[in-house]
DNA sequence: GATGAATGAGCTTTCATTCAT
DNA sequence: GATGAATGAAAGCTCATTCAT
């Protein structure tokens, strides 16, 4: 008697991906999600299907549904996985930030967006799905907007806070707009549009964080 | 005792909507087609389902059938029917273009985008859901590059149409920008991004026409 | 939320029946397999349906799909285990055949073949059902044929292959016209006419075999 | 609320079509069968629909229900039309029969039917769909058996009219044979099976009718 | 823990037939 | 008579989820 689809309320129901307990569950599991990445790539989350996740995997349903109890839970646990890495990178970003000039900061910027989306084609789809509750797709956009904002904060810290998150959602669309671009692959003009994409990042932060960055000896006001 | 599915020869499938010929056909199409925006927008395409596109017109589901033969075709005649109304939009656009600074222009571009998205909330779901094949979808963005594209040539004529298509892709980034931030209802900052945005805009269509529009009589420099 | 339909990459469609790994698997498959029997036959390929085979084997609709995944496949196995036994009868007449005259072959050829078809009287539906793609039902005559033919040959081994094979054809549509004169049940004469086509296949096998068989000690030449 | 499929009792509904009034009419009728032919020979009944018939021949599905009631009246009409010109065929062997032997009679049998057959390429699936309950399908079998004894009572009058029938019988298994070999295109030995089995005919004719026939001065012997 | 059979609501789609215009 | 829109039962098939072994 399943309710084929129980995105909602389901009382007592597990919502978090069960930890693995021994060497080999810890296998399986890795095993599961990189399957779930193909799938959810290939199809989007609706059309990807359990049975076939796990067979991609090597593992009967039931396996899978041991670890995780719903498909919810799957995509939401390979999202978190997408998102400490994709964090790790802004972190990494932000110790070099104070070190770069706008035009520098803007060339890191995208590309590190670009790279790590080629590298895990689920993650758009799952972060754009319509309709799905679980907690990781709903705050994905903010915790990244957070993320850039600490990077910008790095390179100018007497930036205010509310300024440094407008800035960053610039930033985080030219970044957006970036990848959309890049992933028309039959657009001939795609290198030339990322690259006028860039400069226009590169003169917004210019502007926006110019006379507070920490290495700033120009006079403000641009 | 009709062979429901396709075990036999199926040539001749239709891929097209189907016109109706009499008065009240007409209206039922019109009807069904509201209807599935209204689905199609709370639910997305793959959790709409026929069943309550029709009930939602008032129809039966054969009613539905008849005019619109798989859901494919359904979303593909909405989206036609869109995209009609935006290229007007579009056009009404191009005549006033060249009486429109910049700073103008950008302040009516995004607008313009953002009232058509609030008005036809089922645009949205229906361009970005993976994997459809249905002609219209695949195209929707370059069509509409090609319409920015044909306003900014209106303003700056002397533009090559190459250097128009780029311009034209990184504005409608930009516009795209300015919905994602308008559509994100619990960000705090929301308009002050959106202001931004336009202010970036703004100043990308300064640099990019501005010494080609046929009014300025200042020194192009570019 | 499952996407129903085909919208999307529908490559790896199993065209086979699942073969079940537990007992209780088997179990169910022979049910569903005896079930489809009663239902093609009562009804033809066509009208039968999957909703009433799975009820008169006990089965939910997805049991019966977890092993056949489409109503083709599952004729088509039915099919095969036919088939099978049908070879395995002709695999025993051909031991046989070299101790029998032409008159006593024919005498047994013609009731194994009714009694195959009284025991099995979905066979008939299913080989005739015109327009079904699978592989067993294209070939299940020529392969009967093949069979036939491996009879006459035991008993006439210095038969060239060619013209076993045509013997085959002829004594393979006697075979086939007494099993239709034995399923006009209102027929009056239905008795009458079956001896009579078994006089013509016996005076045919004399004329055809006679000189050939291995324990004919008469002059040949007919 | 039309119930997908009425074969069985229906009270009031007509099961017989309707006449047409006017000259258009018959050529709208004549159009319509026509139609059904071709979709019953490409189809087979069951795949078969009336909006496709109906386009077939241009008309409207309306204007297909303005003659033919049912599906199955549609059927049974085209059958009756066949019927005809098969009937009379026959009668015309009828006339000649007393003036061939056994082998010119053999050698006009199964030919003709064939030949029939290849003209009418929708006969054979509407006479074999199983399941179906129209008056005209369910007794071709017979009617055709009728003629053909009739035939051979033309050619010899002494025969009794039980023995006719049985000869008639397995004539006509004969013929089926024939035409069932003559559909196997793949089959390399075709052509030699034809002839075996019209020399199978032909010695069968020799044999039952023997004696009997009004030219014969031979002694009767059987 | 692993396996795979079982479940059934629900989805898309079809089509014979009716009937107002 | 012709037309074509309307109807809705019913069919094939899918898939998230459960659970006995």
């Amino acid at each position: 008697m399943p309710s084929q689809n129980a995105s909602r309320a389901n009382d007592n129901a597990r919502t978090d991906a069960k930890a693995p307990r021994r060497e080999k569950g810890r296998a399986r599991v890795a095993a599961l999600l990189e399957a779930a990445g193909v799938e959810f790539a290939e199809k989007g989350f609706d059309a990807a299907t359990m049975t076939s996740i796990a067979a991609r995997a090597g593992a009967s349903i039931g396996s899978l549904y041991q670890f995780f109890p719903t498909k919810d839970v799957l995509a939401n646990a390979l999202l978190e996985t997408y998102l400490a890495t994709l964090i790790g990178e802004f972190e990494r970003l932000r110790e070099l930030a104070p070190a770069l000039d706008a035009a520098a900061l803007a060339h890191r910027l995208a590309p590190a967006l670009i790279a790590f989306r080629a590298a895990h084609p689920a993650f758009a789809p799952l972060v754009e799905t319509p309709g799905r509750s679980l907690p990781a797709a709903a705050g994905v956009r903010q915790r990244l907007r957070r993320e850039i904002a600490a990077v910008l904060s790095a390179k100018a810290p007497r930036m205010k806070a509310a300024h440094a998150l407008v800035c960053a959602a610039v930033v985080q669309q030219l970044m957006k707009a970036a990848i959309a671009i890049h992933g028309e692959t039959s657009f001939t003009h795609r290198a030339a549009v990322i690259d006028e994409l860039e400069r226009v990042m590169a003169s917004y932060l210019e502007t926006a964080l110019g006379g507070l960055a920490p290495n700033s000896e120009t006079i403000s006001g641009v």
